[in-house]
DNA sequence: AAAATTAATTTTATATCAATATATTGTAAC
DNA sequence: GTTACAATATATTGATATAAAATTAATTTT
């Protein structure tokens, strides 16, 4: 009999990982309100496992942001500030282009095929839900090519602990960015490093002053 | 009888933290070597206490830089690259100067005298083990008084996941150092935060780049 | 000697126990 | 009668110990 080979990847995801994502979605989406306390018995019984991959998944989204623990007395959901919203864009406006201008080097054919495809469908694309997972793939892929370890920890931290979707609020937004990203994609594909930097710092700061403004009213 | 007030600051810390800190001092001092299995069986055993707390510190040390997991396999103790260190000494020179510019608005009077107090010791004494310690108070203080609780966390993964007497390698290390700590200072006591800001990075990048060159040979 | 099966080691997850903090209730003072 | 404080009770986290899954090592068989 031919044994069995490892085709169920989903399973050997580790139980603190998958817990962790159902919580991240679940304060994302605002089912998890801030300020709640999150009782650990209570998720433990509600998802299904033990506390233990429950406590995990808790510290991991303190890493991100997402909730505050303190000893002896448990996790809070975290009410997530303009001046949080502030400090994401201008750690994003430093270390995503920090990653990209590391990472061009190591980009494939492939890798870049890629990036313009991304491009292409988001200026095609009539959805928003489309385009925000596009926009998520693109940011992603231009600075995960970066040998950083630590640094692309950080900016991962950072993405994982706010919603992807946010920039969409802004009217007129997605015909500026669809404009910046042909800017970034070009001066890859010329080689121009740092242009490439600055054009995705640019980017990423006015999506940011774009998004404080919005909330503003 | 007087009732017993909350003295015992020392006891609260969690126990996981505690063993983070002594696994962590272990792998820099050199007593657990890179590529170093480490069995969470043995390491409860050899510290006394149970083996959750011993996985928590693991994972602690993962974010940090000091050792690798993998799912089912366990933790080695990650071998430092020269290429770690270039970019350790490259994420700090962006981020504590980044911090100690947001921070300057919040320092006290306090924090002033400190920082003085800190550089004039630093100027004064002979012995090498006092020196990395007020050293890695002052740059502590610098950075610490910002806002960016991401920004802050960050920093202090880095900097805990490196030893701080490394750059006492270096011979001449410590004149240079005290000098540029001097422009720092004084750039903050003359509210110049962007100058304050760039001899941060300067001394950080120099820093980095002799160590480098020092281990070159 | 190579492959496969079994045994061991080690990690992951669950279940139990202990320590700490929160909440409730009762008592005393105003 | 109301408010503030204290003591007790409950609930929740922290730590330990035990059971299950997975990987590595070893042994046996072809």
């Amino acid at each position: 009999m031919s044994k069995t080979v490892d085709l169920r990847i989903g399973n050997r995801e580790m139980l603190h990982n998958k817990v962790c994502t159902v919580l991240r979605k679940a304060i994302l989406k605002g089912d998890l309100k801030p300020g709640e306390r999150l009782v650990q018995t209570e998720l433990a019984e509600q998802i299904g496992v033990s506390r233990m991959p429950v406590r995990e998944a808790l510290r991991t989204l303190e890493i991100e942001g997402l909730v505050t623990m303190e000893p002896h007395k448990g996790a809070i959901v975290r009410t997530i500030s303009k001046e949080d919203i502030v400090e994401i864009y201008e750690l994003r406006a430093i270390l995503e282009p920090m990653a990209l201008k590391k990472g061009i080097p190591n980009f494939t054919e492939e890798d870049l095929e890629n990036l313009k495809k991304y491009h292409q469908q988001m200026v095609e694309t009539d959805s928003d839900e489309v385009y925000t997972e596009l926009n998520a793939k693109f940011h992603k892929l231009l600075f995960s090519r970066t040998q950083s370890p630590r640094l692309l920890g950080f900016i991962e931290t950072i993405s994982l602990g706010f919603a992807q979707d946010t920039p969409l609020i802004i009217t007129g937004q997605i015909k500026k960015s669809n404009q910046e990203h042909e800017q970034i994609l070009q001066s890859i594909l010329n080689q121009n490093i740092e242009q490439a930097g600055n054009h995705l710092a640019h980017h990423i700061s006015r999506t940011g002053e774009e998004l404080i403004t919005s909330l503003d009213k």
